[in-house]
DNA sequence: AGCACGCCGACT
DNA sequence: GTCGGCGTGCTC
């Protein structure tokens, strides 16, 4: 360290791959002064890839010897090619640190230590947190490019295959790799080249004709990093100072005689930048500036130049945020803040509450009916922290579309408020994690699951709404995060309050307030004194015996909704399949058609015409005979909300319907479309899936109809019931908004279990006691924590060994606390088998001693031989 | 996750 | 005899 000449530095950093291990680069002497632990950084990986790296440790070469993961096998050859001595002094050991990307850190301490927290939480690597947490635009990646050499040496023959792509790169002069296979493919289908290649080629192969024009010198290649993110640019006109006095402008005017087109363009600009000057105040640059496409309109360049060169005007560009556009029409009440709505006692009592709970304890669990008006108590809460110089993250869940609640968020707090959604570009995510680390961030950000990794340095609470939502919990690539305890955690490190909001807290949760480790505070009394819907349940079975069902409906359920629409009030139908129908069947046979890569059976989609694996998304066109016995009759059995859908056009021909559910909302404007429309009453009836149960709010709906709550209600799971309870229930709480009382109808062919009854009363505390009751008896969460082990591989004989093998290999080391392994209900996912184990760890058990064991359990299986294939995937604390 | 290297079947 | 399939191992 006391080399006073120079000391190299090394940087340890992680990659954004599913990677164990840190990675140690050499800082060059030009980059030393500017790397800072949480910088990102450019680094070299592999034979040819160039990532963006974030740096989590520097530090001098001896210290960084604690690298064991180098292999020091002195015989390297990719870099350098120099052995490696064991005192790890020379250069060379290490390739070197390309650039660095920022200024300053883009990780604050605190996400850092959240990011290790959550690698070891959630048995995952730190590159896989690194690859959730930052936005895509953040994250660079490099891709290969070829590149056509015009200057090959024109002896060389080639083959007819690389002629024909040399030919086409000849046109196209520079492609990406990616991209060139399907570039060869659309020509070929153009000029139906496929039968010259030879009738059986599928389709050429361009990678290794690449490679021999690679060898040839007719191609060039080369790695090149791609930049996601660019900031907007507009291109702004504004007077030069030189004609600010009206007498100067009186002269100019009199020189533009000869040339109305820059008189009028000038006259124009004048016209509208004080329009906006009028509209903004006080500024005297605002005064002035002007957007050049705003002012062009109808005009001609030719004059805008001819006043450029006069040195009249200027055009230069500006960078602005996309987030708010450069409307900055909205009015930002920064003197408004305190104001605060008019509370009903019941919120008042809530939030004293609330605030009395956080002068000793730090998490607060607030059990409001549905709309008991949780989110005024919200604003007052978020109004107190920014009066307090704190910051707010305000956590909902993925489904909500926030534009609802952004809306009202925005009257309140204007441009202090940041939206993170994943449903919005990624352009407009770059540009809110930016302003969160410069020094005028956010005061709140209302924000997905993945804004939880978004920087904050002065955060004072945390909002998790609608806690008990599963769709917090990250579920297919790890991190298998739950981002509300992410959010406990987080606060607990930087000394937050976190309040949890919900109708139906989870039973966890519940539990946690009930053992003091919450405080608990209820709302039980709407807004307004809207009293709860009344939920009917119509028992389908006997419906059906006796003959009063049409389709899907029973006769209760059409009655209700005949007389709402005659009252022109609104409906909302659940049913919680997409598609059609969910099955198909031949007639004659009973034959069903089945995914050919999943286990489960394909769902008609009448829109597309195509029959779908919801598992895989495979598509495939509905057979015109049945393969088994030759039948013409395949037909849709059961009722997806595409057949609900049509069933109701039939059924109200004069009413308008709409339907939401994954198909119909693939993109953020058609989701917001289809809730505008329903909102001002375009729509009557609302068909949908869960989409439609989750916190919207809609003054006209008086009748909701559960088409079936069975598939809810029989899910071979131990929470089915505590789902079953918050969907119907939320979905229940949709009913009834002011001056009415609303409709439930649940229809369902188990009307006497007690989660039915206790919906139906909006007994909570009695489904809590019942199943709070079962998780005790049967060891299940929150008595004791789960980890969930899934296995999958190709070959049904090598899962179902590796599954019996890590049986034992857990059992040796948790003896009776392994379940299974299973066969689950869909076992077989794109060509994957799957098995399952459970483990179930006391909660007075270390777990970071389980975590470490499961650790070693899963890399001494994967490195035996018949294994290395095979995935095996922990998901703890499954939901 | 890429990607390179290496070992066995269906085409020239 | 080669091309090209994907199993296996490595990346500072």
């Amino acid at each position: 360290m006391e080399h006073p000449l120079r000391l190299s530095l090394l940087a340890d950093v992680v990659l954004p791959l599913p990677l164990a291990e840190t990675y140690t680069y050499s800082l060059p002497e030009s980059l030393q002064d500017r790397v800072r632990v949480g910088c990102r950084v450019i680094v070299p990986f592999g034979a040819k890839k160039i990532y963006s790296a974030i740096v989590v440790k520097v530090h001098g070469e001896s210290e960084g010897f604690g690298v064991k993961s180098l292999p020091l096998t002195g015989e390297s050859e990719g870099w350098g090619g120099k052995s490696l001595p064991l005192t790890g002094e020379s250069e060379g050991v290490f390739k070197s640190v390309l650039d660095v990307l920022d200024p300053a850190p883009v990780l604050l301490p605190e996400q850092l230590w959240l990011w290790h927290w959550i690698a070891d939480y959630y048995l995952c690597t730190l590159g896989e947190v690194y690859r959730a947490a930052l936005p895509s635009g953040l994250k660079l990646e490099s891709e290969s490019l070829v590149e056509y050499n015009p200057d090959y040496d024109s002896d060389v023959t080639f083959t007819r295959n690389e002629q024909y792509v040399l030919d086409l790169m000849e046109r196209l002069r520079e492609q990406r790799v990616q991209d060139l296979q399907k570039a060869l493919d659309a020509s070929q289908m153009v000029q139906g080249i496929r039968e010259a290649l030879g009738p059986s080629k599928k389709s050429l192969n361009v990678l290794p004709v690449v490679k021999s024009l690679l060898e040839k010198g007719a191609l060039m290649m080369h790695e090149q990093l791609r930049q996601n993110y660019r900031p907007r640019i507009v291109h702004c006109v504004r007077l030069t100072e030189a004609f600010f006095s009206q007498d100067r402008l009186n002269q100019l005017f009199d020189e533009l005689r000869r040339a109305p087109r820059q008189s009028d363009l000038l006259l124009r600009y004048l016209d509208l930048s004080k329009a906006s000057a009028a509209l903004t105040l006080q500024n005297r640059q605002l005064l002035v500036e002007l957007q050049k496409s705003v002012l062009m309109e109808g005009q001609s360049e030719a004059a805008l130049k001819g006043l450029r060169e006069r040195g009249v005007l200027e055009v230069y560009e500006r960078e602005v945020s996309r987030i708010m556009g450069t409307e900055e029409s909205t009015p930002s009440p920064r003197g408004g803040i305190g104001m605060g709505s008019a509370f009903s006692t019941a919120q008042q009592r809530a939030y004293d509450e609330i605030c009395t709970a956080f002068a000793t304890q730090d998490i607060c669990l607030l059990h409001g009916v549905t709309s008991s008006g949780k989110t005024e108590i919200y604003i007052r809460l978020i109004q107190d922290q920014i009066a307090q110089g704190h910051q707010v993250l305000y956590l909902l869940p993925e489904i909500v579309l926030t534009a609802q609640l952004v809306e009202r968020l925005r009257r309140v707090f204007g441009e202090r408020l940041g939206v993170y959604h994943s449903k919005y570009p990624d352009a407009e995510r770059v540009e809110v994690w930016q302003k969160q680390l410069s020094a005028e961030p956010y005061d709140i950000i209302v924000g997905v699951r993945s804004s939880v990794f978004l920087p904050f340095r002065r955060l004072g609470m945390v909002i998790v709404d609608e806690e008990h939502e599963n769709s917090f919990k990250q579920q297919d690539p790890a991190p298998r995060y739950h981002a509300r305890n992410v959010a406990l955690v987080l606060a607990r490190r930087v000394g937050a309050k976190a309040l949890l909001g919900t109708a139906t807290p989870s039973l966890e949760s519940f539990y946690n307030a009930q053992q003091g480790r919450y405080a608990l505070v209820t709302l039980s009394e709407r807004f307004g004194q809207v009293q709860l819907p009344r939920i009917e349940v119509v028992d389908l079975r006997d419906r059906r015996h006796r003959k009063e069902m049409h389709g899907p409906f029973s006769t209760d359920l059409i009655r209700a909704m005949r007389e709402a629409l005659e009252r022109r009030e609104q409906i909302i139908l659940f049913q919680n399949r997409r598609g059609y129908a969910p099955q198909m069947e031949c007639q004659t046979c009973g034959w069903n058609p089945r995914c050919t890569q999943c286990d489960v059976t394909l769902t008609l989609h009448r829109q597309s015409g195509r029959m779908t694996c919801h598992y895989c998304g495979a598509t495939y066109p509905i057979p015109e005979r049945c393969p088994q016995c030759e039948g013409h009759e395949l037909v849709g059995v059961g009722y997806g909300t595409e057949r609900i859908q049509e069933e109701l056009s039939q059924l109200f021909p004069q009413a308008r319907v709409a339907r939401m559910d994954l198909d119909t909302t693939r993109s953020r404007t058609a989701y917001e479309r289809l809730l505008f429309d329903f909102q001002h009453g375009h729509t009557d009836i609302l068909v949908g899936t869960q989409m439609v149960t989750k916190g919207l709010d809609f003054e006209r709906v008086s009748v909701v109809g559960i088409l079936n709550a069975d598939t809810m209600l029989n899910m071979p799971d131990f929470r089915s019931y505590e789902h079953a309870f918050q969907m119907l229930s939320q979905v229940a709480g949709r009913a009834g908004r002011r001056n009415r009382q609303g409709l439930v109808i649940l229809q369902t062919k188990s009307p006497d279990l007690s989660v039915v009854r206790q919906v139906v009363t909006n007994d909570y505390a009695g489904l809590y006691r019942d199943q709070l009751e079962e998780r005790e008896a049967f060891h299940y969460p929150p008595f004791v924590r789960l980890v969930e082990v899934t296995l999958r591989h190709r070959d049904v004989r090598v899962v179902d060994q590796l599954a019996r093998d890590m049986g034992a290999l857990l059992r040796r080391q948790f003896g009776q606390r392994v379940l299974g392994p299973d066969t689950p209900a869909v076992s077989r996912v794109q060509l994957l088998y799957i098995r399952r184990l459970i483990l179930k760890v006391e909660v007075e058990a270390s777990m970071a001693d389980a975590r470490r064991r499961l650790r070693q359990v899963r890399d001494f299986l994967l490195r035996q031989k018949p294994y290395r294939s095979a995935q095996i995937v922990y998901d703890v604390d499954p939901v």
